[in-house]
DNA sequence: CTATTTGCAAATAATTTGCAGCTGG
DNA sequence: CCAGCTGCAAATTATTTGCAAATAG
């Protein structure tokens, strides 16, 4: 869990003032580990400070996204949800339960950035190569776990 | 080029009643090959058949999707678009022009599903498995080619 | 002090729904 | 004929916007 100075520095050294409502939104966001959408964010915020618009919610993620602090990625339904984490990753997206899940494997990075060394895409300047698997869990109210 | 018979004889094979409008729409939605918005959709439709209303689009997309007709994807900015394509492929992302690209790859398509033979995911049944290349066109005028 | 940010309420956009009338088989 | 489909208009949902008041630095 991280500390509210830490997430304070984080947004002065992306230049973006350190205001409480960004405080408490992003410190929920890191918090959520499965990708909430601003609904879920604000759900959460207004728990602990009702005062907090919606409207905030939306212009503060999307704030944090042009910056490079969030990522944003919509679901197999088009919903947009909210990411903390930055760095390469897949995604498993659960159809019955609407869960979005990351999912690291170094090995298929590896193995995708290889595969596209050896073809040469044209007139496309790539920003992100992800893979995703879209299913139904089979036990809801079990995890799903790739070994 | 498909023509209405044979349109008319995939309705029926799935069970549905081959009207005008389905008959229509599914002609519009085959002829057009990048990944139209039900918007798009309508803006063609109504060229020639301007009796035909938006809701009608919509629902009718909609049921060629719960019927396996066709496929429905969403962009990286959540905007739903239908795909006449049914078989397994990738999909190219042009954050700047907006165009959601096919791509085929039967290489890449062996690579992943190998890939997936010697990962064990559990608690998921999988239906698709795909590869997403976001990226912005270096010249919007002309096509991204993989090679 | 002042450029940014916030909260509110209203605006917009995308999609869905209820229902009366139409139509394919 | 009649279950299923369509068109319309209203409802819902998600998101954005304009602007006056608040505030971080």
């Amino acid at each position: 869990m991280r500390d509210l100075a830490e997430i304070q520095e984080m947004l002065r050294s992306a230049g973006l003032k350190a205001t409480h409502q960004r405080l408490v939104i992003m410190s929920i966001v890191m918090k959520m580990t499965n990708h909430p959408s601003v609904d879920q964010i604000y759900g959460e915020v207004r728990k602990d400070h009702p005062s907090i618009s919606l409207a905030t919610v939306y212009k503060t993620v999307e704030t944090f996204v042009e910056n490079g602090l969030l990522s944003k990625v919509a679901t197999r339904e088009g919903q947009m949800r909210y990411d903390p984490r930055l760095d390469n990753h897949g995604h498993i997206y659960c159809g019955n339960t609407k869960e979005l899940l990351d999912f690291y494997d170094d090995e298929l990075n590896e193995l995708i950035i290889d595969f596209f060394k050896n073809r040469k895409v044209n007139n496309l300047k790539i920003k992100n190569i992800t893979v995703r698997i879209n299913g139904d869990k089979i036990d809801p109210s079990k995890d799903v776990i790739i070994k």
